[in-house]
DNA sequence: AAGTTCAATAAGTTCATCTTATGATCAATA
DNA sequence: TATTGATCATAAGATGAACTTATTGAACTT
């Protein structure tokens, strides 16, 4: 291994450009002195003559013109990774990786990422859309940044801050757009169409049914919202879905759209991030541009409820 | 100015790749602590994190990713600097900038070439031709590493080393072969063809017939030896050459060539470089190999002196 | 031959870096 | 829940590298 040290190549760097050790010296803000032993010891180190002494001027010998143009590579890359760092730290910049759960993810991104990119013109925004648990893994080993998840996650080593809440609205085919609003108990009597196993949504609106009694009598399992409404407009079923995802899953679907009575289904919406990312403190500030994007898409959904 | 060290890049590196302090620290031969604060150190300078400590494992932020890659790269150019040199003491390589006068260099080059990538296949060799004043200044500027000439030269800054000695003949037209061998004296009487002026040829010559007597009666100049000999050729008069240029030069004349009786002129042709130049150690043995290249042309010249 | 310029050397000081020892934090385990 | 082990950070003292000023030596100039 090559022990030379930075400082001796800009040293060297001085003196191929000024050609005199006092003028590189004085360039260096060091005694002359201590630039010449700096040269000699690169010298030794190298094994190598680097300059030709002559009496009255210095000369770079072959070699020496060979070093000082990589000398100045180095110096020019060392430079580089100190502005590299700046650019990181003024403003964040780079890679964010951002995991989001399906559920949230097609509402939820198109404003998000648009926010974002307006406020961090040089962020480079990576999406990951899985569940939960797969997202908190990614999390954990550092492969993601940040996760939209709901709320809790509870795990020690993640932040987390709530972005809003969100309602359940029951689905049902057009033609049933009048029929009386069933409660929990009666959607057991129900066809109830569900996400596939995995997704919390899934689990949440589970929950809700069981709240009041047991499982319902028939689930049938879909992988995304928009299967689900268009399973529900062929007359397949009943199904819940988040009010964010009303506006662009209803809009192709014969499908009316219901407000439970109170106490209505909710979900909390969060953000996560490790607890020791560096990331953490403009973490916070993205959470709160995406607070801001979601508070759009939640007042769009002001829909009379049927009562 | 980003104060870094190569040392903290080789530190970070290993504590990069490693992804723990202590096996990191031991990889460099160094305490933990000693790590630690170089990275701390690194972070500050940067103002930016490298690795995000975890309790159980520690991992490069996304920034740390970037400058590991830099850091990668900066040491690898770092240990190239090392193989340069390395290289450049071992053997001599790269640029050999070689002056040589008009009245050696046609005749001697071709050997001195050959020998020369033959000992020395890495070596990149230039030639310049020119009169030796020239070859003088571009030696003490820098711009030549060695030079081949007529000694002395006489400069003090300057290495000399006699290469081998050669005689000057006379070149007459065919027909006068068999005339009598003019003598320092009677040359002043003919028609004699000379280089033009700065050519130490020239002087060699004029000087070994004022040696005797005043100067000739008549002189033409001209460009090269080459020129010389084709006008002796046409009847334009008679000159003298180097003995080494009598095998190229006389191939395609129709002229006599003569040795002179003692005191034969002669001159020394020798090798020349900057007494501080690193390259002074090789360059012995350049010459040397030139000398025994040249010793191969001498003996060539071995025809029966006309007495 | 004397003076000037410039780099190398010498001697002493300062400052950076290393070491060992200890503390703090976190995770795993009883 | 307390304990243990692992891991990194901190502290304090020791070492050594790098710098300073002063001086010498060599080469070029006048």
């Amino acid at each position: 291994m090559i022990n030379i040290t930075l400082k001796q190549l800009r040293y060297f760097e001085a003196l191929a450009r000024h050609g005199h050790f006092g003028k590189a010296a004085e360039a260096c803000a060091i005694s002359q002195p201590a630039l010449s032993m700096q040269i000699k010891e690169m010298e030794e180190v190298l094994g190598a003559t680097l300059f030709e002494r002559g009496g009255r001027q210095i000369r770079l010998t072959h070699f020496g013109e060979i070093a000082a143009d990589r000398a100045r590579d180095i110096l020019r890359s060392a430079e580089e990774l100190g502005d590299l760092a700046r650019a990181s730290r003024d403003r964040l910049v780079g890679r964010l990786r951002i995991g989001v759960i399906p559920t949230i993810a097609p509402y939820l991104l198109p404003s998000v990422v648009g926010a974002l990119t307006k406020s961090y013109p040089e962020l480079d925004i990576h999406v990951r859309e899985t569940v939960t648990p797969k997202l908190i893994d990614e999390l954990d080993d550092g492969r993601l940044d940040t996760a939209i998840v709901a709320l809790p996650v509870s795990e020690a080593t993640l932040a987390e801050t709530a972005l809003f809440s969100e309602r359940f609205v029951l689905v049902r085919s057009a033609r049933e757009a009048n029929a009386p609003l069933p409660n929990a108990d009666s959607l057991r009597e129900m066809r109830l169409l569900l996400l596939e196993e995995g997704h919390c949504f899934r689990d949440q609106a589970l929950s809700f049914c069981n709240l009041q009694s047991g499982p319902p009598r028939e689930v049938l399992d879909a992988s995304s919202l928009s299967t689900l409404v268009q399973m529900v407009s062929a007359g397949m079923g009943v199904t819940l879905i988040p009010e964010m995802a009303v506006p662009v899953e209803t809009r192709s679907a014969s499908v009316a759209i219901s407000r439970f009575e109170a106490p209505e289904p909710t979900r909390t919406i969060g953000m996560v991030w490790r607890r020791r990312s560096p990331l953490a403190g403009q973490l916070a500030e993205i959470a709160e541009i995406v607070r801001r994007s979601a508070e759009g898409l939640t007042a769009l959904r002001e829909q009379p409820a049927i009562s």
